[in-house]
DNA sequence: TAACTGTACTAACCGCCATAGTACAGTTGC
DNA sequence: GCAACTGTACTATGGCGGTTAGTACAGTTA
């Protein structure tokens, strides 16, 4: 399930919209698959309506979901391309962290160890699923 | 000089406090050097003597640089260590990001090559200097 | 028709950032 | 001592974004 850190600093609308891509990936949501209604996953996370649909407005503008008034919200097909192509421009982000470690003197080796021990544990993580 | 994007979503006072620690890691404020006045700055940067200080407080918080009353700001010494030390907990950003780049499937050498490029960039701009 | 769905809108509150203005205390150099 | 600088503190204000609250409307489904 999706779950939410009140006391983060990314607001709360983006925790559920990023809650959802992760899901996608995972497989947990597949194409087609119904989206919780507005109401009710507002009632789950004991958050606003609004906030929620804030949420699933993201996820439309990132083409993961598609609404329809009185049916309810869906994964779009592929969903988990469109997430991997919004998850490019994150590459952007580490590059401008390491140009300020790079800076600062701290070794290539030890940045990039910790991509290495990521995506390590992301592997692990697979492999206690399977 | 330190230089302000009145449109990124940083606050002004961070982006300050961040440009000096960029100088001093370069070495254009070494130990001891006198930081300009909260006055000055802010006529400098047109921007409020309220955010100067704001900056001057958090580089202080960082142990970046010393003030006192009547006398000035300096930049500490062992202030570039300190600056070390605050950049290893960015170390952790990196992971965050590079787990989900993990979990959508793009490949670690992508991202491992992010940080390369990054490093080979920061060393460019060292030679240039040279 | 009833019960659900998404969607739209206004109003209010809060926190953070920035600006504005004023004031006080300490240091320095004349 | 005085003038000119230094950091520091304080209140007040405005803007912006995020969140909550409440209401309302339109479309779909059984």
């Amino acid at each position: 399930m999706v779950t939410i850190d009140k006391f983060s600093r990314t607001p709360v609308y983006e925790q559920i919209a990023d809650g959802f891509c992760r899901e996608v990936l995972c497989g947990l949501m597949p194409e087609g698959a119904q989206m919780p209604s507005v109401r009710e996953l507002s009632v789950l996370l004991a958050t606003n309506p609004n906030t929620v649909q804030k949420a699933y407005l993201e996820l439309d503008r990132r083409g993961v979901i598609s609404s329809a008034p009185g049916v309810g919200s869906f994964i779009r097909t592929g969903a988990a391309d469109a997430i991997r192509e919004n998850m490019k421009s994150r590459m952007s982000e580490i590059a401008a962290i390491a140009k300020e470690l790079a800076l600062a003197g701290i070794p290539e080796e030890e940045a990039l160890n910790c991509i290495r021990s990521a995506y390590r544990d992301s592997d692990q993580s697979k492999i206690k699923k399977e």
